[in-house]
DNA sequence: TGAAAAGATGAAAACGTTTTACTCTCATTA
DNA sequence: TAATGAGAGTAAAACGTTTTCATCTTTTCA
């Protein structure tokens, strides 16, 4: 690949001025400029990221870190390309990290970030105390948290108001009449499925529905399967669900394979409201009531906020709050 | 962040002993080292990527690029995750780009990852001759072609036999005694729809049926509009298709909405076969019999052939065409 | 007319590593 | 005892940029 020095060379110049050219800072003489510029086209010459990135300490790495906890769930495809959209029109490119949420990983791929100097992070934090994470806000690289928040309010964030979504679903489903309604949520730490959770038992008080343990069920979001063993579960209880609200895209996976495993009919034997509206939701039979979270627009803006902090890096913290949306389908109905 | 410099200043030693200390190439005295690792821990020294990877021009950089259409395409995100998890295992970090089959995208993404000189790149080139791909090869960045082939032969690549994959799928429907099976297939220049095609027609002349030009659709497999639109007019003709073969799995949701929509009964009024073995597909009821891509493992293979090609550069290159496997589940049947 | 300002350019330092070439010390060998 | 070699370390160059500072022309205007 051609270099600076190349350039100069062909063009009769000092490598100073070729430097000139691509920055525009100071002016160059229009001659000179024009004949450098034909060098380079001649050349094909593309600047060597890894040197200006390597002389320019902050701010021109034109890259940033995206740690998502896997991208085969297609919530998170969303954000990616959400990010990579946003990234592409400003010359920026991604690199990609599945966490798998584990903070092994996690601290692995944030030191890689913070030594390949990119510009900054995008991340649904594992933990709302992540030392990790605050370490690196504190030296200095901009972080945006999507998805998850983290318990410090100085950082920029980008969530759906999930606690609203988790009320939406089940009320649409109290609405139909239903009183045994099951939740299948995550047993673990990450803020987003507690607010669901929240919003499901805020919805039945409010209907004055008690809480039974039973038809609340803690499993592993990362995959289908746990959800469609509990959903076995529910299935076979002595006074069953007649709804089942499934907080993830993997989770309605797992109720859905069982429920039909059972021989059951949606809606009419068991309504289903899933969270996330994948592009399967609308193709399968009955199109599927879902809970939707903008996951595109969500990367788009946690992007656009970090492009923000570049340019004003003093700014206060925002957060964002999106609103999830409720798209009735055909997998609810009233209770027979 | 700490740097060689700090590091020798507080060892007492010079960088260059530092820097031996890393890499182990020479020998240093072990009461030396030991001291220069202290240090370093307690620093928390972590080696600057960038500059290690403007001084060692080849090979060093621990990083891949991975050119794919679209993240949110589910048969890539499983390749996405195959390369990703292989790469973790060598501390290899990836930088994700989405080309949406766009030659400018793909040639920017392209200088990109030269630019940022990463070890290898992983990708389903777009067109068959691709001067770009080519380009980058001959300046020596070891690549893998995955999922689609180059027209030259001289490149690493793993492929699944997509023929044999489109033969298996109208076989098994053939054998349901089908006279007139529809296929949905991609407009465009990609190996890997070709010879989709290519499987349907052989397995139709094998069973001396002849081909109806009507029944065979070419759309944008990027999307499952085209697909439902198609599907819709298919059914619409005088003689329609008793089943729909669908090439992938974006396609196949179109198919599987269409026939939703007209309410007609699978596999009793239509039979459906679908591309690529995603998460809903045996969620889905009736769940749906499919050709499997291996997707994750194409992925993982692609990366392992990377690996040794940074191993051995002279190595012959190789083609890995991996099998596609008929997973029968409920979507097909008899023709009634 | 001459001093200052503006315009155009270049030399060299710097970024944080790796690598080459060198120095110094001490032990071994002929 | 002198020559050789091994062992342990260092100084400095190099990677390809950006940036600081300096230099040389040319223009401006009192």
């Amino acid at each position: 690949m051609p270099t600076l020095k190349e350039v100069a060379k062909y063009a009769k110049v000092s490598i100073t001025t070729v430097s000139r050219v691509m920055n525009e800072a100071d002016k160059v003489n229009p001659e000179t400029r024009e004949r450098v510029q034909r060098v380079m086209r001649e050349l094909d010459y593309q600047p060597n990221r890894v040197a200006q990135r390597l002389r320019t300490s902050k701010g021109q790495s034109k890259l940033l870190g995206l740690i998502i906890p896997d991208i085969q769930n297609q919530f998170y495809s969303s954000i990616v390309r959400g990010v990579e959209d946003v990234a592409y029109g400003k010359d920026y490119a991604v690199i990609l990290c599945n966490s798998d949420e584990n903070p092994t990983k996690e601290r692995f791929y944030l030191d890689v970030l913070q030594s390949e100097s990119v510009d900054g992070v995008i991340l649904p934090p594992i933990h709302q105390y992540s030392k990790v994470v605050e370490g690196l806000i504190e030296s200095g690289v901009p972080v945006v948290c999507v998805d998850r928040k983290l318990v410090r309010e100085a950082v920029d964030t980008v969530v759906v108001n999930n606690e609203k979504g988790g009320y939406l679903a089940v009320k649409h489903i109290l609405d139909f009449g239903h009183k045994r309604i099951a939740i299948l949520t995550s047993s673990s730490q990450f803020s987003s499925f507690d607010e669901r959770l929240t919003g499901y038992k805020n919805a039945l008080k409010d209907h004055n529905i008690a809480l039974d343990d039973e038809l609340i069920k803690e499993g592993d979001p990362r995959s289908t399967e746990s959800a469609y063993l509990f959903t076995k579960e529910l299935l076979r209880l002595s006074n069953p669900p007649t709804a089942i609200f499934a907080t993830n895209n993997l989770m309605t996976l797992g109720v859905l394979e069982a429920v039909h495993e059972e021989q059951l009919n949606v809606p009419d034997d068991i309504s289903i409201v899933g969270f996330d509206d994948m592009p399967w939701a609308r193709a399968i039979s009955p199109p599927l009531t879902v809970i939707k979270q903008p996951g595109y627009e969500m990367g788009r803006r946690a992007t656009e906020l970090l492009f923000q902090r570049f340019e004003d890096p003093k700014r206060e913290p925002v957060q964002i709050i999106m609103e999830p949306t409720l798209i009735i389908r055909k997998s609810t109905g009233r209770v027979k």
